[in-house]
DNA sequence: AGCACGCCGACT
DNA sequence: GTCGGCGTGCTC
């Protein structure tokens, strides 16, 4: 009788591999340790699932654990169960999830330098030397170089190979770069110690004491936060003060680093209580939070979808706020839904979640609202003032909008033009049957440049030739008319000769952008023209005018969720305005506003959810239906490809009568050189949800090349 | 993910 | 022959 262990690898399988623990081993590994292990023909880090006795050898061969590097350190329990169920949930292999509880200084991998030996040189003088082998050496003829800059250099797809065959021979010599390794010491959940007295919060409003209640006896449970910023801002600062007082954790979960920046000032009002956690932490500061937050120091964590998996106990509260934002799912890196795995940690620890959203998803609002769960702040008393347009915004800029910008800019104030459209003019269609020139490779409709000029495609970026007339009705072409931010910037600065205009939108850069942004914060840049990237990125209350270019133009896409995210959009741009007297927003429309504009602008989501809902009822979408979006990459298109005939086949197959939307390319595809094929599956209950998850989730282990996500519409 | 292995066309 | 590119399948 002899100990084995079950061990996850980082790797995009879904596979456990059995080990045997030698005896020197035994006792000292337990689950969550993490050991190194010998896997094909390379040793690998992994971690420990269970420890268990077999009296007989498995069929298989069995190979022995190496080694146990960090015996100090172990994950959670929790957190392996945690990462379990969300790979269930979202098909992201469990070792990849694990991956991301990885304290900081371990994922340093060391750093190869790659040397030429004396007999490496001889034999490329000797001239025997050829091919691959051949340029390899002699690129290190000059100096040392790694692995990496070689494998660029020659656009080779795989190195290792000819490296391990080359260093055999002792051509070449592999040296590992020593880099200092920590080791980190787990908050003991038993003997937390209780740093601050709690108070029970003051003033909180009314609709909070059900939540209070369930956070004394310690109850969890689901609800909805609702209602303007500040308000939601200053409810979820005495939650979490009394929470983090009282016992456990606090995390407050935003969908990207950027929207850490609105928590900034909270952050540092609860001083060394608090800190931010995320992946693009300078290592020195992430190991220097992970030990505040590992020793119980730090207790309160603002952060991105990272934080969920911070080896710490107990969880009292996860906040998850911004919930209506699509980038609370992200499919690079691991695939998963922020949201879908604040529900699965929050359970294990029976913390208290919060969805927070001044504008939430119609399904949330709608399932909290039958429950008894959701908690509406309100809005504040002051309105800004609101103007109408019906007019081409060109014509408005040299009358109306002119007057009132000029006042604005005369006053010390700022503006912004919130476009829902890059570069120039809108794209071209037919009067007659409707008819749109889009790109024949990606389906998505080409830009106008310029007025008669060429057609371009802002995904691919394919130039086309401006089409005359359209080609089923042979009538002339019109120009569409919403307006781009090129567009706008041109008449802007022929409206105002004197003033600076910034552009900011996706594809300007990194750099730039930061560079605009500072201009804009020190107000040397008054006039702004911004997509829904720049919502993300510019300061609150700092505009005292807004206005909104054709934001109804966005309504009409083919997506369920067209009016949902136009109107979470519209009212996040009511966060860039000045909470004071003279602020003013104006909404520029081509005929009468929609019902959804002005029911955005106004504050009224109520309104708005009454008149969505019946339209989801009666197309039959969430809540009242389940969409299972599937996404397949392979290797190549090829792989991709054929996956998704076999998956389509089989569901075919094994359910039938499925309603199938798609399957269809979805617009990151075209940048991924159409390595992905998306589909669509319609679902009724909860039941056939988990059914259809873990039909896939065997197709996946049976087909490992078949790379796959998914995301769930509830 | 890596890595090995096997197939196939190109080139000494 | 054998080199190198590419697709396929396995890893306890």
């Amino acid at each position: 009788m002899s100990s084995y262990c079950q061990v996850l690898f980082p790797l995009p399988v879904f596979q456990t591999f059995l080990y045997r623990l030698p005896p020197e081993l035994t006792g000292k590994v337990q689950p969550g340790s993490r050991v190194i292990a010998p896997l094909g023909t390379r040793k690998l880090g992994g971690y420990v699932l269970e420890i268990k006795e077999l009296t007989r050898e498995p069929e298989f061969k069995v190979k022995e654990i190496i080694s146990c590097p960090q015996d100090s350190f172990r994950l959670p329990e929790v957190i392996l169960k945690f990462a379990l169920e969300l790979s269930g949930r979202s098909l992201t292999a469990p070792g990849l999830l694990l991956e991301m509880a990885e304290p900081p200084a371990s994922r340093v991998k060391p750093r190869l330098r790659l040397f030429i030996t004396e007999k490496g040189l001889q034999e490329l003088v000797s001239g025997r030397m050829k091919g691959r082998r051949g340029q390899i050496l002699s690129l290190l003829v000059e100096r040392q170089l790694s692995p990496v800059y070689i494998k660029r250099k020659l656009k080779l797809r795989e190195i290792n190979s000819y490296l391990r065959s080359l260093s055999q021979e002792g051509l070449l010599e592999i040296r590992e770069k020593i880099t200092r390794k920590k080791t980190f010491r787990m908050a003991a959940s038993d003997n937390f110690r209780q740093l601050v007295l709690p108070v029970r919060p003051d003033g909180l409003p009314g609709v909070g004491q059900p939540l209070l209640a369930r956070l004394e006896a310690g109850q969890g449970g689901n609800f909805l936060l609702t209602g303007s910023l500040d308000r939601r801002q200053d409810f979820l600062r005495k939650i979490t003060d009394y929470s983090a007082g009282r016992y456990g954790f606090v995390l407050i979960l935003v969908p990207d680093i950027q929207r850490l920046e609105k928590w900034r000032l909270l952050e540092k009002e609860f001083g060394s209580r608090a800190a931010s956690w995320h992946s693009q932490l300078p290592d020195k500061v992430r190991e220097n939070v992970w030990s505040q937050v590992l020793s119980g120091r730090t207790r309160i964590i603002f952060g991105t979808r990272s934080a969920l998996f911070l080896p710490v106990q107990p969880i009292s509260l996860i906040v998850v706020d911004e919930e209506h934002d699509d980038l609370h799912f992200q499919a690079d890196g691991p695939a998963f839904d922020t949201r879908e795995a604040a529900r699965i940690r929050a359970r294990l620890e029976n913390s208290l979640l919060i969805f927070s959203s001044s504008c939430p998803r119609i399904s949330q609002y709608h399932r909290h609202l039958q429950a008894g769960t959701l908690l509406d702040l309100g809005r504040p008393e002051f309105v800004p003032r609101l103007n109408f347009y019906d007019k081409d915004i060109a014509r408005l800029l040299k009358k109306e909008l002119r007057e009132e910008i000029s006042s604005c800019l005369g006053a010390g104030g700022n503006v912004f033009f919130l476009v829902n459209r890059k570069g120039y003019a809108g794209y071209l269609f037919c009067p007659s049957c409707g008819y749109v020139a889009r790109c024949p490779q990606c389906r998505i409709a080409l830009n106008l440049k310029a007025k008669g000029g060429e057609l371009s495609c802002s995904y691919c970026g394919r130039e086309t030739p401006a089409l005359e007339e359209c080609p089923v009705c042979r009538l002339k072409l019109r120009p569409g008319r919403v307006r781009g931010s090129q567009y706008l910037k041109e008449q802007l600065q022929a409206a105002f000769p004197n003033q600076p205009v910034e552009v900011l939108e996706e594809g300007v850069g990194e750099k730039a952008a930061e560079k605009s942004l500072k201009r804009i914060r020190s107000g040397k840049s008054p006039l702004v023209i911004g997509t829904e990237y720049a919502l993300r990125r510019l300061p609150l209350n700092h505009f005292s005018c807004l206005v909104l270019v054709n934001p109804e133009s966005s309504l009409n896409r083919p997506d369920f969720r067209a009016s949902e995210k136009t109107v979470a959009l519209t009212s996040s741009a009511l966060e860039l305005l000045r909470n004071e007297e003279g602020s003013g927003v104006a909404v520029v429309t081509a005929g009468p506003p929609p019902e959804a504009i002005v029911q955005a602008m106004s504050g009224d989501f109520p309104g708005f959810y009454q008149r969505e809902i019946e339209y989801r009822r009666l197309l039959n979408y969430p809540p009242f239906s389940y969409l299972l979006e599937v996404g397949l990459d392979g290797r190549s298109l090829r792989s991709s490809g054929r996956s998704s005939r076999l998956l389509l086949e089989q569901l075919d197959r094994d359910f039938p009568g499925l309603e199938l939307l798609g399957p269809k390319v979805s617009r990151k595809t075209w940048r991924k050189e159409q390595r992905e094929v998306r589909l669509m599956v319609r679902l009724s209950s909860e039941t056939q949800v988990e059914a259809l998850l873990s039909y896939l989730r065997k197709f996946r282990m049976e087909k490992p090349a078949a790379h796959l996500w998914v995301r769930l519409w509830q």
